[in-house]
RNA sequence: CGGGGUGUAGCGCAGCCUGGUAGCGCGCCUGCCUUGGGCGCAGGAGGCCCCCGGUUCAAAUCCGGGCGCCCCGACCA
């Protein structure tokens, strides 16, 4: 149910992923269904989750000098027309506001769908000198597109999400920043959310409206679907011709600035869901779990229940002291065992248990939600239990992430032909030679409904005829069904 | 926008065909009992039956119109 306890089991997630999904956002309490058709509520548990990531991120992007910034939610209408792919891009899926204390504006203000253009406009009043370069500002805030088919998490009509937009005097320079974010964000999935990446150039019909280069990291879902982790632009000069966005170099000759814009969206919860997420619930990885540990107490008598809370009190205050993001379930009239379910739905990595047993021997029980039933619990004595749950939270990240990149590997298919290629995206990644024509990559999605997902940065090499047309192709590509 | 479905308690649904006291499961509240993998018993609260109109002594039910939501397609960082 959607506002209440983990009380049902999901769907297998194997026979109806989809569903799977939508259930276990419900049951998590990660988000829930807005009164507006495609909006999302996020609750506390999935905000928490939320604010990890922001941490984890924005650390990384203040140790590279970036700033945070905060732009307005309304633009004027004409400010989205100045650059012409941009529009083209956006004119379908944008709000617009028309009336405004209950009179017709005299120009109508769209809601933000990204803020290129509100930034460009105000960069070409702060930007005058080749010493006000290289700008690094981010923003985090939500952004709205009108999108037709929704999903929580996934593709919503508002979603919260972070924007980085630099400036800087060279085309090097503001290339070197697109793939210093984009090995950023490779970081930030690998090592926190502990999702393997494939870091990658978008096609000219994938790429951004406006950008000259889009890369963005693609990964592998658990039903085999690609999902784009986040995007990194190289935006030339096209914003700051259409902004004006100029500057005076060191000859005193006027030049446009080239920019970048990159951005990871709360689609990464979804991600998490997806790749790590099994039939019992979800599966956080430690880095960014709101708790990392929930301690579980079981008594019968009175007496018990005060031993138990007692130091199952204490053990909470020791972990907490370590360092550990740790709660204690003091929940009455749940039982064990409904607590147990109730945490594993909802991800948390280690389960401490503990009854009138454990504490006779000075004892707890260590359960690991990444491997379940009895295999995954080990009795600790409580002297070790901090130092044990350290030990274990850093296996369960690298364990999480392991099986994810093993998962990915057996379902990337190195197809050398057209028929390779459509029984390879069936069921997973196919990774072939492409000529890089907008012919055959159209003739592949529309034959196959799989789209060219990236061109891989790293390359086996050498050459081989395009899975398509069988011209010389020197590059690989990764075609596959995506979100 | 096209095709299909659906709207009744917080959630999931039955009732509608054949008009006549609005029901079931889960959840919620109270008490007792229980608690090492989703305890049990008893009592209780909770309704604009999507909206507007029509037919009728009488409409959740029949008729007409509207609206919302879901799925599929088209579209889509």
């Amino acid at each position: 149910m959607a506002g209440g306890m983990a009380d049902e089991k999901l769907p297998k997630r194997s026979e109806d992923f989809s569903e799977w999904y939508n259930q276990l956002v419900l049951k998590a309490q990660l988000a829930d269904y807005a009164p507006v058709r495609g909006c999302m509520i996020v609750r506390p548990y999935g905000w928490a989750l939320w604010e990890n990531i922001q941490q984890a991120l924005d650390q990384r992007f203040k140790a590279t000098g970036h700033q945070n910034v905060a732009f307005p939610l309304l633009i004027p209408r004409s400010f989205i027309d100045k650059e012409k792919h941009h529009v083209e891009g956006f004119s379908p899926e944008l709000a617009v506001v028309t009336i405004g204390g209950g009179e017709e504006l005299a120009e109508p203000l769209v809601i933000r769908p990204t803020s290129e253009t509100i930034i460009g406009h105000m960069w070409s009043k702060w930007i005058q000198s080749y010493r006000d370069l290289p700008v690094l500002m981010n923003q985090w805030n939500s952004v709205v597109r009108w999108e037709l088919r929704t999903k929580l998490f996934l593709r919503t009509l508002e979603f919260y999400w972070q924007e980085g937009h630099t400036a800087h005097a060279t085309r090097e320079e503001a290339e070197f920043e697109t793939r210093q974010m984009l090995d950023t964000y490779t970081d930030f999935a690998v090592n926190d959310a502990a999702i393997p990446v494939i870091p990658g150039r978008k096609s000219d019909s994938e790429k951004f409206a406006g950008a000259d280069t889009t890369y963005s990291l693609e990964a592998m879902m658990g039903d085999r679907k690609a999902l784009q982790f986040c995007t990194s632009h190289f935006l030339g000069q096209n914003f700051s011709q259409a902004f004006e966005v100029r500057y005076l170099d060191q000859n005193g000759e006027l030049q446009h600035c080239w920019t970048t814009s990159w951005g990871l969206s709360t689609r990464v919860i979804g991600a998490i869901i997806m790749v790590h997420g099994d039939d019992q619930g979800l599966v956080l990885p430690p880095k960014l779990a709101p708790y990392q540990a929930v301690i579980v107490p079981i008594f019968k008598t009175d007496e018990e229940k005060t031993a138990v809370l007692d130091t199952a009190r204490k053990l909470k205050a020791e972990l907490a002291k370590a360092n550990i993001r740790v709660t204690l379930d003091e929940r009455d009239g749940q039982s064990p065992g409904w607590k147990f379910n109730d945490w594993e739905m909802r991800g948390v990595p280690l389960r401490v248990e503990l009854g009138p047993k454990d504490v006779a021997k000075q004892a707890a029980v260590l359960a690991r939600r990444d491997r379940p039933g009895k295999e995954g619990k080990v009795s600790v004595p409580i002297a070790d239990l901090a130092a044990t749950v350290e030990r274990l939270l850093e296996e369960i990240q690298q364990a999480l992430h392991d099986k994810a990149l093993a998962f990915r590997k057996s379902n990337t298919h190195d197809a050398k032909t057209y028929e390779d290629l459509k029984r390879a995206v069936e069921n997973g990644f196919a990774f072939s030679f492409w000529c890089g024509s907008a012919e055959c990559e159209a003739k592949i999605k529309e034959e196959t409904r799989a789209t060219m997902r990236c061109i891989p940065l790293e390359q086996p090499g050498g050459s081989g005829a395009c899975v398509s047309c069988g011209q010389l192709a020197t590059e690989r590509a990764i075609f596959g069904r995506a979100y």
